[in-house]
DNA sequence: TGTTTCTCAACACTGATTGTAGATAAGGCA
DNA sequence: TGCCTTATCTACAATCAGTGTTGAGAAACA
């Protein structure tokens, strides 16, 4: 993802407008490596900025997205996830009880799109969710079956 | 997935009462190669008993995923699909316009499940979603462009 | 500075899914 | 077969993520 500076010259140059509510969540997108949902962002932005309401934070997420600069996901966590990290090739680790996600930049850089042809189907992306316990979950999961 | 008998059978193993809304249902899915939602799977159901309420269905759907009967996916498509495919290892082919899905049985058979273990996760599965454009979306996209 | 246009926040609303509670039916047993 | 216990059913309300609307306000640009 871009810098702050960089998303504010590139909204300007896409006629979108600056408000002190999109850099501030572009502010907490920058570095941020836990795939955050639209609510997460919004708590985070609340910090900087009190009255910055949640449809404000959707819209920008939205936007970001609309130019590339994020990617939303949807990975089955009850609600959508955003991903900075554009740059990339990428599949995701989902935590089935927290729900946590991390970046798998190693595994799988260029799976082979099978052609769907035989169905008639037109293939335009694969995307791979590995499911299973993160650290802590994994942790209380063996001290709640001892 | 099993017939309607062998799932009445299991049902009752397992302490549940087995009713007519029940069956219903299993016949319902019973080679059902759709990967149907709650929604769809009530409106089918509908179609044999007029009464039957989708409260009913999302309850029976998720008896029978706990059972490990049929599996529930969450494909990105805004709700729960449900697949009575559960004894073949496949993938799925998601239609990004009208959100049809497709098993893609052949490819990926044993996709390798990296070792989560630098991050600390235990991984215990991998699924593979490849989203494209079904036949009929295809079709009508072309005619929309010229 | 003035004008235009976009964005903001508050609020109501949607659509998928779940919780509640009284009515009803299944399944075991006499 | 009829009764009794317990699970399940339906209807209804509620939840939760996300979206549409609208008047007020701020950004961009001349």
């Amino acid at each position: 993802m871009k810098t702050p500076g960089e998303l504010t010259e590139l909204f300007r140059a896409n006629g979108r407008k600056v408000t002190a509510q999109r850099q501030c969540i572009f502010r907490v997108l920058q570095g941020d490596m836990t795939h955050p949902s639209a609510e997460a962002v919004h708590v985070a932005a609340t910090r900087q900025m009190e009255t910055i309401s949640l449809k404000t934070v959707y819209q920008t997420l939205h936007d970001l997205a609309e130019l590339g600069e994020i990617s939303s996901l949807d990975l089955g966590t009850g609600m959508i996830r955003f991903d900075p990290n554009v740059d990339d090739p990428h599949h995701h680790l989902v935590c089935r009880h927290c729900g946590k996600v991390r970046d798998l930049v190693a595994a799988f850089p260029d799976l082979q799109i099978p052609n769907g042809a035989d169905l008639g189907f037109e293939v335009g992306s694969a995307e791979i969710v590995f499911r299973g316990l993160c650290p802590e979950c994994r942790q209380s999961a063996l001290q709640l079956s001892i």
